[in-house]
DNA sequence: TATGAATGAGGGTTCATTCAT
DNA sequence: CATGAATGAACCCTCATTCAT
C-alpha cells in the first residue's frame, strides 16, 4: 500500500521528510516555505498536502521522527558501556556522530524554541539525555573515578557543551575539534587528582 | 543626523533597535514583522523606516552594535587580568554574563544562521573571541600552568561550551549552571596533575 | 453504454448523481467538490470522471435529469383535471410534492444561478411551468370562473409564489404551510366575502 | 479619522460592500473570491483586509448592514398605516421595493442558506418580518375586514410569495409583476366575487 | 472499469514597503 | 520627522483533473 516512486526507489514521505529537513534547517520553520520543500523532494505542492496535512504536522514529524532515533540508539550504545569513562566517551561519540549525520536537527531545534509546538517533544528529548549523564556521572563518582562534584550541574554542562560543538561544526563546519579533544578536556576534569588534592590542600 | 525624541528624550533609533531585539529573538528573522515591531518601540510602521532602509538593514545594525558592545567590554577586562586561570575565568564570567544580559542576541545568532546577511560580522566576532582564548590558553601552556594541547582545538571547545551554556539558559532557563561549576570542569581539566601523568605512564 | 454495477445491482452513474444532488445542494457549485461526491457515491474519484467528463458536466446532467422528471409527472396530471380550479389545485399540490421530494433541486436552481451554465435548462423549465399555468387561468376567466386579471402576470407571481414556498420549507423547515391554505389564498384571497361564504354552503 | 478617498468621494470601506454586495450575489460565497471584490471596488487585495479580518467578516458585515437598513424602514412605515389592507398593501410595497434595491440580498440570503454564520441573523431578521405580517392580519380578522384564517400560516405564506417574488424579478428580470397585481391576488384572491365588484363601485 | 497518487492553478491571507498627508 | 492607509508579491493550502496501474 506504500507508494514507491519508480525512479528513485524512495518512498515519497521520507523523500519529502528528507527535502523538509534540509530546507527548515536552513531557512527555519518561518522562512521556510512549501514550494521549496516540494521542489526540494522533487514533487509538487499537492504532493506534499498528500503526505502531511499541512506545514505545521510536517515539522513535527519531522522532529519526532529524528529524536527517537536518536533516543534509541543513544540508550542502547551507552547501557551497554563498561567503565563509566568509557559510557560517557560513547555518549559524546554517539551524540557528536549523530549531530553531524543529523547536522539540521540542531539547527531546527534550535531555531524553533519558541515554538508552541514541538516544544514538548524537544523538552522530553533533553530531560531523559541529562538524565542518562547524571547516572553515568554518580556510578563514577560512586566507584571513586570521577571527583566529587554536582552531578546534575555537570551533566546539564555536558549537555550544553555538546549542544554547541555540533553547533559551531554546523555553523562554522568547525573540523578542527575532534572526538579526543572534546573527550579528554572534559574526562580530565572529572578524574581525581592528588596533584589537585594536594595543591588545594597548600591553598 | 541623530534623532532624538524631544518627549522622552530617548533616542527613537534605540527604542526601535530594542524594540528589534525583543521581536526578532522571539520569532526570528522571517517570523518578526514590522509591525510588531514598530509597536513594540511604539512608534508608526513608517518609522521604522525613517531610521532603517528595511529590515535586513535594520536587522543587521541590531548584530553590529550589540556585538562590539560585547567585543569592546571583553578585550578590555581580559587582557588587564593577572594568571591565565584568572584571564580565562574572567573570559568565561563575561561571556555569560554577557549572554545573559543580551539573551535574544545568541538567540538570533543562531536563529539567522544560514542568512547570507549578517553572517560575515557574526563569523568575524567568534573569530575575535577565539583569537582572544587561545593567547590564554598559549599564555598559560608557556607558563606551565596549563598542560600541553592544542590550544587552537580547545580554544574553539571551549567556545562551543560556552554558546551551549548561554543558549541552554536562555532555552531551558537552566538555573543550575553556575560561574563556578562551569569555570571547575574546565580549568580542572587543563591543570597539570601528577596522577594523571602518573597513571598515564602506568597505562 | 449504460454501466450496470454488478455486485449492487444499482447503476453507478444513478449513484453518483444521487451523491452530487446531496452535496451540490448543502454546498452549492463552487462550495462542493468530487471527493465528497466520490465518497458520498461509495466510488473513487477517478470514477466519477468515467461517467462525467468534468465538475460542470455532473452539475449539468443533475438538473436535467430531475427537471425532466418533475415536467413530464406535471404536464400529465395537469392536463387530465376538471374544472380550472382542480386542475390549480392539481398544480400546486405537485408542485410541492416536487419541491418537497427534491428539495435540494430549488436549492441548486436558485443557489447557482448566475452560473453561465445550466441557465437555459432553468429558464425553458420555468416557461413550460409558467405556460401550463397561464392555460388553466385563461380557462378559469374564460368559464367565468375565476375574474378577470393580467393572466400572465398572475401566473408569474403563482409560480413566484410556489418557489417561495418550497423555498421556505427548505430552508425554515416550514411544516406549517398547508396546500389547502396556499390554494385558499390564491384562490379566495385575505378578503371576507359573504358570496364566498353562500358559496361554500351551496356546495 | 474615517478615510475618505479623494478621487470617489466614497467611503473605502462602504465601496468593498458595495462591491461585495456584487460579487457574492453573483457567485454565492464560495464562489466569490476577494481578487474580484478588490478589483471591483478598484483598490488592492491587501486593502480588504484593512477593513475587514476575513472572507467572513466581510460577508457577515454585508448581511447585517442591508438588513438592519430594511427592518428599520419596514416598522416605521407598516405601523403608521391605516386599514389592515392599506398596511398590508404598505408592507408589500416596502418589501418589493427594498428586494429590488438590493437585489443582490435576496440571492445572498438564499444562496448562502446553509452556511452556519449569518444564520442567525437572517432567521431573525425573517421572525421579526413575520410577526410584522401576523400582527396586520389579526388586527384585519379582528375587524372583519379579512376572514378568518390561520393567520401565522397566512403569513408565512405571504412571506413566501414576497421571497419568491422578488427571487423571480432578479432572477429573470420580471417586469411583468406589479404591485398593484400582486396585491389584488393576496387581498382578493382568484375567483370572481360580485360583492367585491360591488365594494369597489362603492369606493 | 476502477483506483487514488500526483499535479498545479488559483484562492485566502500576510506583510514589507511606499507615500500622501 | 511622523503617520498609517494602500499596495501587491508571496505564502499556505485546496481541489478539479489526469494517468499509471
Amino acid at each position: 500500500m506504500v507508494h514507491v516512486n519508480k525512479r528513485s526507489g524512495i518512498k515519497t514521505k521520507e523523500k519529502i521528510l528528507d527535502a523538509a529537513m534540509q530546507v527548515f534547517s536552513t531557512f527555519g520553520y518561518a522562512g521556510a516555505n512549501i514550494r521549496a520543500i516540494a521542489k526540494a523532494a522533487g514533487i509538487s505542492i499537492g504532493g506534499v498536502y498528500l503526505y502531511f496535512r499541512n506545514k505545521e504536522e510536517l515539522y513535527l514529524n519531522l522532529i519526532k521522527s529524528r529524536i527517537e532515533e536518536q533516543e534509541l540508539t543513544t540508550k542502547k550504545t551507552v547501557t551497554s558501556a563498561g567503565s563509566p569513562e568509557d559510557a560517557l566517551r560513547a555518549f559524546l561519540s554517539l551524540y557528536l556522530a549523530h549531530g553531524i549525520k543529523h547536522k539540521e536537527l540542531i539547527l531546527i531545534n534550535i531555531r524553533e524554541h519558541g515554538f508552541a509546538f514541538g516544544k514538548e517533544v524537544k523538552r522530553k528529548f533533553f530531560a531523559s539525555q541529562i538524565k542518562m549523564l547524571v547516572k553515568i556521572l554518580n556510578k563514577g563518582v560512586r566507584e571513586h573515578e570521577f571527583r566529587e562534584c554536582n552531578t546534575e550541574e555537570t551533566a546539564r554542562i555536558i549537555m550544553a557543551t555538546l549542544r554547541g560543538v555540533v553547533l559551531s561544526m554546523v555553523l562554522e563546519g568547525e573540523s578542527v575539534i575532534t572526538e579526543k579533544g572534546l573527550g579528554d578536556l572534559i574526562i580530565r576534569g572529572l578524574l581525581r587528582s592528588d596533584k589537585e588534592d594536594f595543591r588545594k590542600k597548600k591553598i
